[in-house]
DNA sequence: AGAACACATAAGTAAGTGCTTATGTGTTGT
DNA sequence: ACAACACATAAGCACTTACTTATGTGTTCT
């Protein structure tokens, strides 16, 4: 959970592409490795280390164990961005936009 | 410059240290060694990965070359925690606080 | 019960990381 | 020119990473 695990998991291109196909959506660790050519065991051991992050959440469903991202897994991203807003991007006006959608 | 560079420099909790200690202000390799019980080269080689991940950039003053945040350089992580925008904290306020501040 | 399936774990390996000591390069001061 | 200084680079080493193949564990189906 702490920022240092959060960046490792997240510096491997073959994690930060199965974290957003998570984003899309629930998926089982095989529906995963469609289209990634990527062992089992491989698949199996990056899911662990995303869910050691505390990035990504599983549940088992008969024998199949689906993964989720963890809604609060960015949190700590975030906050760790959030001490470097002045060096953020000058297009505050997506910011604007943000809140705009969130209110309604 | 590109994400995977990104998260892998931040990940070393030494690294993050640095970029912090030049958040606040621009400093030099010597200075910044001061309080972390690192060597010379080990400090020169972490800003070299800084430097090559496009999180901070250099300016030689005589003997010295001074180091600070490049403005740019989160840039990218920004970008990437913004496709994430549904699993953000829901803590929002902190937000309007944010554009309340900027407004000013 | 037994075979097939979905996934996790173990063990081995090549490549990468972060450190060290030693040395190189450019600048300053005498 | 020479010594001292600030930093970068080279080379070597322990440790870690990401992969592989092999095997273990739990579930489903017949």
């Amino acid at each position: 959970m702490d920022e240092t695990e959060i960046f490792r998991a997240l510096a491997d291109p073959t994690r930060r592409a199965v974290f957003e196909r998570l984003a899309r959506g629930e998926l089982n660790a095989t529906q995963l490795r469609e289209g990634l050519s990527i062992s089992q065991p491989a698949m199996s051991q990056h899911l662990a280390v995303l869910r050691e992050a505390g990035l990504v959440a599983e549940s088992r469903v008969g024998r199949h164990v689906n993964y989720r991202v963890n809604a609060a897994g960015l949190t700590p991203l975030h906050q760790w961005l959030g001490r470097y807003r002045a060096f953020w991007p000058e297009r505050i006006d997506s910011l604007k936009q943000l809140l705009r959608e969130m209110d309604q």
